[in-house]
RNA sequence: GGCGGGUUGCCCGAGCGGCCAAUGGGAGCGGACUGUAAAUCCGUCGCGAAAGCUUCGAAGGUUCGAAUCCUUCACCCGCCA
């Protein structure tokens, strides 16, 4: 690859929070190949865009001809992370399995796993390792090297000591449980890499030291930075929750919405850190955004290249398409049948009977743009309801024919962004 | 094991027998402005059309009346052993 360097390349994409010595690391990668890995846990039955930032940083590890090893959490999956907040709650063993299964699914599009390459990805679990391993052997292999002074400094485990809710002794074990997972990673296939979020940092080091004073080595570790938005709240998140790459969880429409409603300030960013772009065509529509900001240029090519991604072009089209009808300037009722069935088929929408005339606050509540009625009848008062892009004023508004799109279809709306299809059935 | 403190709505956090569906902040949501952006301002934020109903860790109890008092249980924190 001729490109420029892959550090460069990550830090050009602001892709290094962290490191333990990037000079080290430099002259390792240019030696030769280097195996690295990342992990993630199965804390759900999907992964999340967090989760595609690693997946994506070890792909680009990967293009620059190193190994990458995608390590799904299956022990660690079963004691939890510490969070700074709370204790997790334990997941029943074939709940975190099948999860495990589904995110190595997952995540094999993003990397290359054919065999013959050099440099072919591998999938591991780390239940592998950990299953037969007996607390004895595990306290005197690997927790005979961690001072506890140490173990209690890690930021989520002082942050947990402080706050009146603690952390069991489980949690408090997580770091000795991903060190080790370093550790049998470099012993199996001379790992000497791992990568992760910042909020890792700690596991990732404590997973150095104990190479370190085992084997004698001293690996690397390459933390990526925390993604927020402009005013440093957490990212990944709509009004309907986490941002997840499992289809059933958010659909590929409203995950090119996600992508399309990034903020100008950060939209370089995302840009940067979740596309293949290219640095010049990055720098181009980033430009395009300081003198255009208000055609979304940037934003465009960051929904349609992460949704590809994700989705495969198809979905862009789809998701393109139906964005274009709802969110266009043409009146909905001069799009053909088509084109508005395709679209309505992209959002949340839901069969009503017209015998029962449906008011709007039934259509809101149907649709599940309104969680209750009273939040729906306050849209209303609120002046954002709206069917056909026609905002309703009145709670007992019904359709009339007139206002069926195409005798059967209904568009409606809850605020700027949030929309259903209806279509009406019956006489 | 002993003693003390704690558990309130999405989060933080007041309330400490009736005036509490419960102060305040944050997040969220809607509106105005705009560009499916940000900032700002305004409004809203348990369910119900309403009467009313269900909430303040769980279960009992005291009382005309409890988030507020008592008992037991669970969990958390601290100190001591």
């Amino acid at each position: 690859m001729t490109g420029p360097h892959i550090l460069d390349d990550l830090a050009w994409r602001g892709l290094i929070a962290q490191s333990t010595d990037l000079d080290a690391l430099r002259r390792d990668l240019d030696a030769g190949m280097v195996t690295l890995y990342s992990g993630i846990d199965p804390t759900a039955p999907s992964a999340h865009i967090g989760h595609l930032l690693q997946w994506l940083t070890l792909a680009r590890f990967q293009q620059a001809g190193h190994r990458p090893i995608a390590l799904v959490g299956g022990a660690t999956g079963l004691i939890g992370d510490p969070k700074p907040t709370s204790e997790r709650t334990l997941n029943d063993r074939d709940v975190v399995a099948g999860w495990v299964d589904k995110l190595g699914a997952q995540l094999r599009p993003f990397l290359d796993f054919s065999s013959g390459a050099p440099n072919a990805a591998l999938l591991v679990n780390n239940l592998d390792w950990t299953e037969g391993l007996s607390a004895l052997d595990f306290l005197r292999d690997v927790g005979k090297h961690f001072r506890v002074g140490r173990m209690l400094a890690k930021e989520a485990v002082s942050r947990r000591m402080e706050s009146d809710e603690g952390i069991s002794y489980a949690e408090f074990s997580y770091q000795l449980l991903q060190s080790y997972d370093f550790l049998e990673l470099y012993r199996r296939y001379g790992c000497t890499l791992q990568t992760g979020g910042s909020d890792q940092w700690g596991n990732l080091t404590a997973g150095t030291d104990l190479v370190h004073r085992v084997e004698g080595r001293s690996l690397h570790a390459l933390g990526t930075p925390l993604i927020t938005k402009a005013d440093g709240t957490k990212f990944g998140k709509t009004e309907s929750g986490t941002v997840w790459l499992d289809r059933e969880l958010t659909s590929p429409y409203a995950f090119y919405q996600f992508w399309i409603q990034a903020e100008d300030a950060m939209v370089g960013t995302y840009l940067r850190a979740f596309t293949w772009l290219s640095h010049d065509e990055i720098t181009e529509l980033e430009r395009l955004t300081e003198e255009k900001p208000q055609a979304r240029e940037a934003q465009r090519a960051l929904a349609r290249s992460v949704t590809a991604l994700v989705h495969g072009e198809d979905e862009v089209e789809r998701a393109e398409a139906a964005s274009r009808a709802l969110f266009g300037r043409g009146e909905l009722a001069a799009l053909d049948a088509s084109t508005l069935a395709a679209a309505v088929a992209e959002i949340p929408s839901f069969t009503a009977t017209r015998s029962e005339k449906p008011t709007i606050v039934d259509l809101l509540v149907g649709s599940g743009l309104s969680a209750s009625r009273g939040a729906a009848r306050r849209t209303v008062a609120e002046g954002g309801a709206y069917v056909n892009n026609t905002k309703i004023e009145t709670e007992d508004w019904e359709p009339a024919d007139a206002d069926l799109l195409h005798g059967r279809w209904l568009v409606v709306r809850r605020g700027k962004r949030n929309t259903a299809g209806v279509e009406l059935v019956g006489s």
